[in-house]
DNA sequence: GGGGCCATGTAATCGGTTACATGATTGA
DNA sequence: TCAATCATGTAACCGATTACATGGCCCC
């Protein structure tokens, strides 16, 4: 249940409306937690009625903004403190290496290389969007930075083991 | 849908009963696909309705062995070859850094030190793994020493960039 | 006036998890 | 005989996806 958090941290930097929130799901946390809009509008309706968040104004179109409450940051507190994240195991991409035997080799490397391209593809995607970004000194920029980092490690490590792991099949 | 063709892939090398299959998930596919018990007797009984994979012998205890029909090969190669697989983006432990500006920088490092930590443990298991697995020279070797070359490659970035991380903290 | 964007919601469906429920066989 | 293991299934629930549905506001 880390939608909620998500939305929690999200409000705890600044109030927004469902709106607002989709647009920063669908860019900056759109690579660490994706979520769709119909999804997004229920766990608000959920979270107001629990006391975490709270209408805090409203607009024209019936916009709703939301502003986190006091209960709210003791909840987004507890969840970073006091819980540990679950091992996120499942994988497509590897498990079908499980299967390739099943193919001619040949086709198996074939999807070996494939895999290499779209690691690489997002690993120059990702060293693009760190010089598009205008980094400066607060929190954000810092933990931005790691999780810009990570991804960066991540794709390249992908690119890596398929590049290694096609020329295996040589 | 992958549960599925992890099943007609576990059974494309061998016929199995529910409780063997269970018993592969448990083990070697539990690092890339985990599957649940009631899972997986539904989806057998999914399967076998639709001629994908049929009873091929009964045993004491009510035992089925299942084995993998033409079409269910014919659909575990389409898969293999006519399909990507999807981007899997959602990562828990990810979703948290973009957050730790909400807690003292402390309290944030010794997150990012667990991590460190967990990623390497699980490195350390995955070398003694390596070690004690009697591989030859067939498709299942090949393909399992590839996914397990990914594993310790994994690990050994998270490890890596959650050093890296809290070492910026300081 | 009208196109594009802002803005909110509901319903159906699906894959996955947890819990429940039962019983046969084997070997010490 | 009795514990461990083999063996199969169902039901309730939950989070996520897809599709449906509606309408107001702003600027050209």
């Amino acid at each position: 249940m880390s939608l909620r958090h998500a939305l929690l941290g999200l409000l705890a930097e600044r109030p927004a409306s469902g709106y607002d929130l989709m647009k920063r799901f669908d860019t900056s946390l759109a690579n660490v937690w994706p979520a769709t809009q119909s999804q997004l509008y229920t766990e608000l309706g959920k979270l107001t009625r629990e006391g975490l968040i709270a209408v805090a104004a409203k607009g024209p179109r019936g916009r709703k903004e939301y502003d986190i409450t006091a209960e709210g940051r003791a909840e987004l507190r507890r969840w970073l403190v006091e819980t540990r994240p679950h091992r996120e195991v499942r994988s497509e991409a590897l498990l079908r290496v499980f299967f390739l035997g099943q193919i001619p080799g040949d086709e198996a490397r074939a999807y070996l290389e494939y895999l290499a391209g779209t690691a690489g593809g997002q690993y120059d995607a990702l060293v693009e969007l760190e010089g598009a970004i205008p980094w400066d000194d607060d929190d954000l920029s810092l933990y931005g930075r790691m999780a810009l980092e990570y991804g960066k490690r991540f794709s390249e490590m992908r690119r890596d083991w398929a590049d290694w792991a096609s020329r295996q099949l040589r």
